[in-house]
DNA sequence: CTGTAAGAATATTTGTAAATATAATCGGGG
DNA sequence: CCCCGATTATATTTACAAATATTCTTACAG
């Protein structure tokens, strides 16, 4: 048998509800009467016993993770780095997380079981997914925070990559190496992330009173592979007047972009400069080391806890909309241009 | 407030207790009550608190998944396959996973939370670990199943990946298409996969009679990434006596074969057949897509749980060591060699 | 009259919450 | 300068929370 409550109470000296008060923090506890009882229970080792506590404070201390199964079984361990860093948070604050993963075809009866159950505090549900999921979980009144989505009509707190302004900083960062002639490859704008990164390069430009060539942004591919990258590009270095510098919108298509640009005989960055998006792994791995913008996945996580627990305990029900900033990284894909052009 | 107990026994006009023994289907209750409160169950869409249940059984309703946090962010979704198998197969079971990443250089006191709060009826852990870490959990006495790694001097139960008997197909595929000249390459040996893997190579070469050429085998490169493939080809090409096919311990070094074999102007299959191991995502990308052998990720999840519900409820003590097959993927990367030569 | 099936009543699990109790401190009147 | 009620600080008692586990009762079969 485990230890208790009551043995700890009983060593200590005190009642069961003065070891609760400490355990808590609550109410005023003489600091010589915490000391002792803390001395106590890390003799005994103790840890108070999770159902317990849940039953008798109606929490249940954990929080659950949802992630469509796609998203997570996907190569690029995105929201899994997502998950880490809200897990990390999680402990601190004393909660354990309920990874699940939903299907993107979802039936009206396949909730997790976790809130059929009831069984957590609230939610966090990273990436895209049917929005019918979403409409769902929104009768079940439960905080809920989102990650790297923001669905339509629904007023939740969500943390985003702040896309726009890291698709400035890219074209800002090209254009600060003397490239004007600046193309943009990315999937279609279905993808929320692919319309904003374009809206900044778009920005940018405007800002910096630069023309730009339309025949310089591609986007008539449906996904954002590496091959589709591959194929954009293509479509780009076919232009008769070609940029020297391309802004992809993720690091699948910049690594996809590398390979096309070496076939039509271009050195990377000597010829043309590129940049991606993300900061994969893999980026440190190209030929070249590929510049790009890191986007701080566990930061996006550890953001998400927290914002939960804010709804949790101060039943804040302000609706915040977190902009996760993007970094530049240097690599090797991208140089100054020189002569630099007129202006 | 939620529904509780309480209610469901009033309505369906029997005791507490009943309904307690509908829910875990004990003892005898007549089939007409039995259905009786399942309607009213159904009706009130009732679920019964977790953390009383789990107080007064005095059971956790939880099993904790540890991965090392190396393997957990790796680009290749390989042990988030495993989680998502057992975590399908744990919500058959009633149970929850807590899902834990513990860092390789571990201390001494930074055991996951859920075990010091005996918060988990059971552990799986995944992938290689700090051995360290293990023998400390042995200390608890938990059920433990491991998945995917076998350390030494304990006699735990595990799940493993049938690497040498996969290892035996593959080589047989390769026998079968006539080729006789066989090379390996695959990391070094401190891999307990590729070491069997290997062995799994020798054992059907010597079944068939072969002789095999020892400068076709090199695992001298101490990792077994894409670029070691790619070494590791370049070397193997470099001997007089070319192999007609190749056999590489995984998918990524099997990738970077590929690239090597094509920059020494080699086709592939036609003029060199090449086998790899894993079958992860990307082999149906590559050019041209893989032959593999397949690794049933989802299904060694679940047995993983089913082998620890055993040992919580039956307390079978006894180890097991389960040996989950691997499949042949025949794509294009391998072709019958024909003339068949002379035996 | 006994044994068992079927179900009810009661005890138990380990904590937190709320209501009380007790000790310590303080300001002002005697 | 001490005593007294009020106030605050500190700690205890009592009452749950919502299930399962255990014991007890009843009715009926043999």
């Amino acid at each position: 048998m485990n230890i208790t409550i009551k043995e700890v109470a009983l060593k200590a000296g005190v009642s069961q509800s003065t070891v609760s008060l400490v355990l808590n923090n609550k109410q005023s506890i003489k600091k010589s009467t915490r000391e002792k009882v803390l001395q106590v229970i890390n003799e005994l080792d103790y840890h108070p016993q999770r159902s317990a506590r849940n039953l008798a404070s109606q929490r249940t201390g954990n929080i659950g993770f949802i992630i469509s199964d796609e998203h997570f079984t996907r190569a690029e361990p995105f929201y899994t780095r997502i998950f880490l860093g809200s897990e990390f948070e999680a402990r601190h604050l004393d909660y354990y997380l309920l990874l699940t993963s939903v299907s993107k075809n979802f039936s009206r009866k396949e909730l997790p079981r976790f809130l059929k159950e009831g069984n957590i505090d609230g939610i966090i549900a990273a990436g895209s997914m049917n929005d019918k999921w979403l409409y769902e979980m929104a009768g079940m009144k439960i905080p809920i925070v989102l990650i790297d989505y923001f669905p339509p009509r629904l007023k939740w707190s969500c943390v985003l990559i702040d896309n726009a302004e890291g698709g400035r900083d890219a074209v800002n960062y090209l254009l600060a190496l003397g490239h004007e002639k600046i193309g943009f490859i990315g999937g279609s704008f279905t993808h929320p992330s692919i319309k904003e990164r374009h809206r900044g390069f778009t920005l940018a430009l405007e800002e910096a009173g630069v023309n730009h060539n339309p025949e310089w942004v591609i986007t008539d591919e449906t996904e954002t592979r590496v091959i589709d990258g591959y194929y954009a590009t293509k479509k780009l270095l076919a232009a008769k007047d070609r940029p020297t510098a391309l802004f992809a919108a993720n690091d699948a298509m910049a690594t996809g972009a590398l390979k096309a640009a070496r076939e039509a005989g271009l050195e990377i960055p000597d010829d043309i400069s590129v940049i991606g998006f993300d900061n994969i792994d893999v980026t440190k791995y190209t030929n070249p080391p590929l510049t790009t913008m890191n986007v701080r996945m566990e930061e996006m996580g550890a953001f998400a806890i927290k914002m939960i627990f804010d709804r949790i305990y101060q039943k804040k029900s302000v609706q915040e909309k977190i902009l996760v900033p993007v970094d530049l990284v240097t690599r090797e894909s991208c140089r100054r241009l020189s002569p630099a052009p007129q202006r």
